[in-house]
This record gives structure tokens, C-alpha cells and sequence, in this order.
DNA sequence: TCGGGCTCCGTTAGCGGTAACATAACGCGA
DNA sequence: TCGCGTTATGTTACCGCTAACGGAGCCCGA
């Protein structure tokens, strides 16, 4: 057998290796691999049989060197960890899986720094687009950006100025806009529950469009409430518990997410407080986890798959036409009642 | 103004260009650039100077080239959506980010061909070591790894051949052992829910223990229920529903994971059921969602956290010292029987 | 029979960094 | 004043692959 052991550590295996083994150039080796270029089909043959008996794998650093192409796109979120980036992670794949571009995700945690260097470290790789959670980011970052000669596209949010390309919904609006549900409802003496975390730019432009539309109905939040770490619907069970104890008068509780909104509702129920009538709830997002809950809480879905998807198109239809320019989507989000807001 | 504007589309920077502005070597840029070797502080100072104001961006392609290191580490996941591998990455990160090393993830959705083309084209890059879940891989997968010449870690499980180390629970243990709680407390007529993938092995030795130890002790699993996508608490609701119906006498539900489980338990709860009395119910994974219901779901922690430290840990050791053999680690669950096991 | 256009494959010259070695400048004790 | 060790910087030769071009061999119509 001239075949090595897997036990035996020997050098890496090259171009080199498969050439001599298959008795023709590198370079025809190299354009079998990757399948461009006229081979014969003889010599096809026998260069992927020389390749898989040696169990070469192409080295991609060199490959990239040489082409200056690395089929990656960076796609740098603040979290991994609440529903709402994976299913955006599966609106990039379903669309990148068609283009031999690649998604390699960087979490930043919402800390600005933290996305500075993770994008950073991104760039240094020479990716072919960048895709990026957020319009608000550090100077160094945006200037980054900037440079880096690739399309970027900013998700989640529109408010705001962006870089080069954007896809997202406007969160003030979505905030308004369940204000105005809320109130036309019949509901008057509101709550909020959201995250302490000062980054996280989205929640807040929510909750400022709900606040806006609030007074401009002569209203305010009665009562409001920050969480910070743990599990999200524990934490809206001992928030919503907390506001109920202090405003025991309240007749609305509204969530910056679906999470802590499903802990309220499961508080509630156990209570057997009256929902929707005594008080109405709703979350956003529009996450499937809300489908299992006793109730449906009312909520809005963030388009967060179309999201993902138009994003990873603009950045594979950049990537075949150079000369495309940048673009901002806006995409609407839809309300779902549910069950927990009254209906007339 | 001599600083190029951020709209004329300019040719990437490189090294060339931050020593040209700054007056010294390309290899001197470099080494400030690393903070490797000596350079004296004027210079440094003004390398850094010229490198900020063009703002160069390292191509690490070239530098991985040169230097035949690249600070990456593969990790090849089954799933980003359900809650056991964000903390298994949160493990991952928590360490690596004191070494140098970065996580590089690869999704694989439980299938073992995607698993394969994930590895090859993570090995492509050449990274410093791969983290892997499952000790079931296809052939040539399995051939890369032990080709590759870096250190391997396949996690989650330890039931089972690994290619190099392996950092895990004994599932079918794990499955055992809680079959064993069940039958203390007293249940005797014992159904399964899980998922239908053929490929989740950890979830298939689960129930195989769980089996075993039933037969051991004279009983068989009255009933079980498979499913396949959509919100898994949904399912775990739909599948008791189904469950309770077509086997009215069960005394004890066994779910192969805590959202399922969670959904059962919001079912039986809606319905009214006596839970622990009548029916008992137990999942698996430890979620921290579960902290949030109406009842804490009996449950085993998988470890997953501290999974994945150590297999982190295993990487960077490899990484300083390269003579280290491989190693296998042992991780026990603890089963946590909160409020749906009767105790005595 | 010859030229021109295929098909197939090889050669050359980098891609942008870094390892390793070479070298200049300097201080300092003998 | 010389020689040697330090420190700071430059030079050279790749790393493993691919773009671009070159050329041999062949078919085929004129």
C-alpha cells in the first residue's frame, strides 16, 4: 500500500501532490478542482481519483491570494441567542446556497466596540459583502465600511442613514402603529417592558414611535419596567408582576419582545387575570414560539426571513454586476391580534 | 486634502502603501502592525499614525499564507435554532477569546452530507482546530479529520469511536438514568415524543437507554410520537394531545427535548390534568426558558455550557503545546426533577 | 497541402504578506 | 581605538494557488 496511515503526521497536502500523482501540470489540476477551464474528460477522470486517494483539500487561503475572490460574506448581529437572528440566518442561507457565496457570522452582543472589531476582523479577510445588523455604528466602523470597496447592507432597520444598501422595517412606525391599535381598542393606561441594554437602537426607536403616538392621543406609559440578563420569560413573568403590584390599574402591557411578552401572558393566565378584557398584551416579533403559548399574543412579525433574503440578494447580484448601485428596502411588518387585544 | 473621500472607489490598500506614507520597510509596518520584534517607539508611533489615517485593513489571506497559521477554529453544529447550541458556542467563545482563537461556525441542519461539505470547506481554510458535534460522520468526512493534522474535538457525545478527542455525556446514560427516576417515583405506563430525525443520533441513544432500562425493569414505552419541524412547543402540544387521546391510561410523558416537553406541560395544564399526580412529564436539555413556566418541567442538563469550554480548552492546549495527545472528557448531567416527577 | 481555429495543457509571474537572515547604527568596556 | 553585543531596520525567498498567456497537436475546408 502506498497509501499513508492516518496515524502517520505528514505535511500538508498541495497542488503539487495531486500533479504528481496524476502525472499532469498543477495548473490542470487546479482547473479540474474547479471545474473552469477545457480538461479532457481522461484526464478529468484521473486527476479526481488521484485527488480523492490522497484526500487533498484545496487550500483556499492560496486560492483567494491568487484570485482575489473569497466567496464569504461577513454578516455581523448582536446576538444569536433570541429568536429573531436565526431565522435572519436562514433567509441569508436560503438565498447565498444558490451562489457559492458563503455566510461566516460575527455576534457583537449589541456592545459598539465589540462590532468594531468584529468587523474589523472580518475585513481583514477580504470578504464580498458584508451584512450588518444595525444602522448606528462606530465612526472607525462606519468608515470601514466605507472603504472596503464591497457591498454592505445594513438589516433590521431603516431609521436612519445608511452606509451603502439597507433592508429592514421602521421600528418607530411599528411602534406607532401598535400604539394605535392598542389605543383604538379601547386601552388606556399602558405599560412597557423592554431591555435595559442602551445599544439596542431598535427597541428603543420602538418604543419612542409608541410613545409619540401615545401623546399625540393625549397619553403616556402609567408605568415601565427594564430587564437586564436571564431568561427572558421568567424575567417578563417578574416584570409583569412588578408593574401589576406598583400599577395595579393598568390595562395594557406592552412588550419589547415576543419573549418577555409570553412570560407576561403565562403570568396573567395564572393569575387569572381576564385577557384580553382587563388587560390586553402584546409582544413583537412574531416568533413561532408564540404559536405552543395557551393564548396567541398579539405581536408583529419583523419580516425578519425576507429580511435575510434581500439582503443576501442584493449582496450575490452585486457580486455578479459590478456596477449595480446601492439600494434601500423598506418592508412592512404585518400586526397580529392574536388573542390578546380586544376585538370589536 | 490630500486623504482620498470615501465615494471614489479606490484599489485596496496594502502594506506597500502604509510603508510608502509612514518611510520605513513594508516588513517594519508588519511587525508594528503584530507588535512583533523590535521597533523602536518613534517609529511605531508613526507607522501607526499613517496605517490609521489611510485606514489599512490587514489582509489576513496573505498573512496566513506567510505565516501558515490561521487563528480559526471550525465549529460544525447541527442547528443554530434550538437553545442547546448558542450555549454550547457561548462555552466556545468564553475561552477562545483569551488565546487568539476565533469560532468559525458551520451549520449542518442534521444532515451528514451537508456535514461533510461544511468540514471540506472549512478545512479549506486551514483553521488551528475543529469543534464537531456527534461522533457519527460520514466516511470521508471522518478521513479529513484524521488527515487533517489539527486537533478535533467531537462534542455533545461520548457514546461511540472519536477521531481524535471528544468532549460529552454518555446519552444513552443519560437516557437510563432518567427512565430509572421515572420508575422510582412510581410511573409505570410510559410514553415517548420526539423528533423524527434519523440523523439526531444523541436524541436516538436517549431513547435506546431510556428503552433499556425500561425492559430491564419489566416495562415498555406504552405509546410514541414523532415529529418534524414547525414551533416545537406547537408540536409538544399536538403530539400530548395525540398522545392522551389514543392512549388514555399513560401515567408518564418522556420528551426527548424541554421545548416539546414545555408545550406537553402547557397542554396538561390547559387541560386541567393533575401533573405530577396522574401524569408525569420530563424533557431533556436544561433550557433556561424553562425557568419561566407555570411549573418547572423535569429535565437533565446536557452540559452543554461547560462542553463547550472544554472542548475550547482541548483546542488552545494543542494550539501552544503541539505534543499533546488526545483526550476523551467525561461530562455528568445532573437530573433536575422540578415539579412534574411525584417525589416521595 | 496548408493555414487557421479549435481543444487541451503547460509556463510564468505574481497575489500580499511573513520567516529567516543580513545589515546598519550604536554604546561600551578593555 | 577596536571589537563585540544589542537594537532597529531592511532584504530575500517563499507560502500555495490562479490569471494570463503560450504552444503543441489535431481536424477540416479550400
Amino acid at each position: 500500500m502506498t497509501q499513508p496511515t492516518s496515524t502517520e503526521q505528514r505535511r500538508a497536502l498541495t497542488l503539487r501532490d495531486v500533479s504528481e500523482a496524476s502525472g499532469v501540470s498543477e495548473m490542470t489540476v487546479s482547473r479540474v478542482l474547479r471545474n473552469r477551464g477545457d480538461v479532457s474528460p481522461l484526464t478529468r477522470e484521473r486527476v479526481l481519483q488521484a485527488s480523492r486517494a490522497l484526500g487533498y483539500v484545496p487550500n483556499k487561503i492560496a486560492g483567494a491570494l491568487a484570485s482575489q475572490r473569497v466567496n464569504l460574506v461577513g454578516v455581523i448581529i448582536p446576538s444569536m441567542s433570541n429568536m429573531v437572528f436565526p431565522e435572519v440566518m436562514t433567509g441569508i442561507s436560503s438565498v447565498l446556497d444558490n451562489t457559492g457565496l458563503q455566510p461566516v457570522v460575527g455576534v457583537t452582543n449589541y456592545l459598539p466596540d465589540r462590532e468594531e472589531a468584529v468587523l474589523y476582523e472580518m475585513l481583514s479577510w477580504r470578504p464580498s459583502g458584508v451584512i450588518i445588523a444595525g444602522l448606528e455604528h462606530t465612526a472607525a466602523a462606519r468608515a470601514m465600511m466605507a472603504q472596503a470597496g464591497i457591498p454592505i447592507v445594513e438589516i433590521m432597520d431603516i431609521d436612519g442613514q445608511a452606509v451603502d444598501s439597507a433592508v429592514g422595517i421602521s421600528h418607530r412606525r411599528a411602534g406607532r402603529q401598535m400604539a394605535e391599535a392598542i389605543i383604538a381598542s379601547g386601552y388606556r393606561r399602558i405599560a412597557f417592558m423592554g431591555t435595559q441594554m442602551p445599544h439596542d437602537f431598535r427597541a428603543k426607536k420602538r418604543l419612542e414611535g409608541f410613545e409619540e403616538a401615545l401623546r399625540r392621543n393625549g397619553l403616556a406609559l402609567v408605568d415601565r419596567e427594564f430587564y437586564d440578563g436571564g431568561s427572558a420569560l421568567l424575567k417578563g413573568r417578574e416584570m409583569t408582576a412588578a408593574v401589576l403590584r406598583r400599577s395595579p390599574d393598568v390595562d395594557f402591557l406592552y412588550y419589547s419582545n415576543d419573549m418577555i411578552g409570553a412570560g407576561g401572558l403565562l403570568y396573567c393566565l395564572d393569575q387569572g387575570i381576564d385577557v384580553p378584557g382587563k388587560v390586553g398584551l402584546a409582544g413583537f416579533n412574531g416568533v413561532e414560539l408564540l404559536d405552543g403559548l395557551p393564548r396567541r399574543l398579539a405581536t408583529m412579525d419583523a419580516c425578519r426571513r425576507e429580511i435575510g433574503q434581500r439582503a443576501a440578494q442584493i449582496i450575490a447580484a452585486r457580486n455578479e454586476t459590478a456596477d449595480l448601485g446601492s439600494e434601500v428596502v423598506e418592508l412592512f411588518p404585518t400586526l397580529q391580534p392574536g388573542d390578546t387585544i380586544r376585538q370589536f
